[in-house]
DNA sequence: GAAATGATATATCGACTTGATATATTATAA
DNA sequence: TTATAATATATCAAGTCGATATATCATTTC
C-alpha cells in the first residue's frame, strides 16, 4: 500500500499531525500490519496537500493570535477528495503479505549461534509476542466498526499462535548442538 | 537483515545462481520469513565476491570446453572468509519483525468497500494462508536440524491459526454494511 | 518442422523506503 | 536551574522494490 493511502487511511480516523500519523503506526490500530517512517509520511502528505486530498487546519484555527502549541506543528484533515481518492485506492487486489523477520533467520540457523545467544534470541522473541498480544487485547473495542475488531481479532490470534508454539518448542529448539564450530578448533585446516 | 547475510545463508543450504538465490526467497525455506529480489541480490553479490566471501565455481568446471548451461551462468559458492564473516552476521541482537499487509489494510476498513470486493479479498486471503500451510507442510522434514524443524513449524503455526480464525469469523466481518456511502447520493451535498 | 510460449538467467533503472540525523520547542524530573 | 525526555518537522545517503530489457533454452502447439 503507498504512503499516501497509508496517511489518508489514518486521516479518516481522525486529524493529525505527521508526528502523530508516525505514532500510529508505531502503537496504533495498523501497528501490526502497517509501518511508514517520517520519510515516507512528510513527503505523502506534501503530495497529498498538493492535490487537494488533505488540509491544513492548525495551528489551532481558534486561537488565531497568542499562544499556540508547537511552533511550526500542521494538523492535517482529510478532504471530500481524499475521501474520494481513498475509496478508490481500496478497490484494489492486495498483494501478498510481506514479511520479514531477523529473528525468525537467526533461528533457523540455530546451530550457528552460541547456544547463549540463542537462548537470549528465543526469550526476547517470545516475550514480544506476549507482550503485543496482552497489548491488542488491552484496547477497548466498544463501539468499534467490524473491519477494526475482525483485524484486532486476526492480531491477537496471530500473537497467541506464535507464542504457543514457541512455547511448546522450547526445548526441540534449544537442544540444537553447533554443527559449525564456535571456534576454528585448529587455525590451520582445509581451505576453500 | 542486509542482502549480503541473506545471500550468504542461501549458500549455507548449497551452491546458486543469482536466479536461484531468488527461487529460494519465493519459495524455499525462507519464504515465509524473508525476502529479496534480484535489485537486492546481484549488487550483494558482486560486494560479497570483492571482498573474497564468495566464489564463482561455474559454468560447469568439468565441462571447460563445448556444451554448457546458460552462456553466462554463474553459480555462487560460499568461502571459509564468508562463513566466517556468516556466523558474526549472526551474533547480533535482532531487530523487530516488519510486516506489511495490504490486504488487512483493506479488511480493517471494511465499511469502505463495496461489499462484493470485501468478500473477494477475504476469500483470497484465506485460501492463500490455507495453501501456505499445505505447502509447508508438505515439505520433507527428515533429517532437518532442529532450527529448521522449529522455523517451519513456527510458519504451520502462523498460517493455520490465522486460517481458523478466519473460518470462525467469517461472518462477522462480511456483515459489515457501508457506513459511508458506496456511490455520493446525492451530487451536491455539504462540501469540506 | 516452425512458431509460440514459458522457464531460466543476468542485469539495471527510477521511484520509493529505511534508519539516522539535524534542528528546535515544550514538558517533566532531578 | 539544568538535564532529560517527548513533541514536532524535515532531510539525506544507502538501500530496496517492481518493472523492464535482453537473451538462451525447453516445451508445447499448429
Amino acid at each position: 500500500m503507498d504512503s499516501r493511502t497509508l496517511c489518508l487511511g489514518t486521516l479518516i480516523l481522525g486529524d493529525a499531525s505527521g508526528y502523530e500519523i508516525r505514532k500510529m503506526f508505531e502503537e496504533g490500530p495498523f501497528a501490526h500490519f502497517q509501518d511508514a517512517g517520517y520519510g515516507s509520511i512528510y513527503p505523502a502528505l506534501r503530495k497529498l496537500l498538493d492535490e487537494g486530498l488533505v488540509a491544513i487546519i492548525a495551528p489551532a484555527p481558534e486561537a488565531t493570535e497568542g499562544e499556540r502549541g508547537h511552533p511550526d506543528k500542521k494538523i492535517y484533515a482529510i478532504t471530500d477528495a481524499g475521501r474520494a481518492a481513498f475509496r478508490e485506492a481500496l478497490a484494489i487486489t492486495p498483494g501478498r503479505d510481506k514479511i520479514r523477520s531477523d529473528a525468525c533467520f537467526l533461528m533457523f540457523f540455530a546451530d550457528w549461534l552460541e547456544p547463549a545467544h540463542l537462548a537470549r534470541v528465543f526469550d526476547d522473541y517470545l516475550a514480544h509476542f506476549k507482550d503485543r498480544a496482552a497489548f491488542v487485547k488491552s484496547l477497548d473495542p466498544e463501539g468499534v466498526p467490524p473491519g477494526r475488531l475482525f483485524t484486532r481479532g486476526l492480531g491477537v490470534a496471530f500473537y497467541e499462535a506464535i507464542a504457543a508454539y514457541m512455547e511448546a518448542n522450547r526445548d526441540m529448539l534449544m537442544q540444537t548442538r553447533p554443527a559449525a564450530p564456535v571456534e576454528p578448533a585448529r587455525p590451520a585446516d582445509a581451505a576453500e
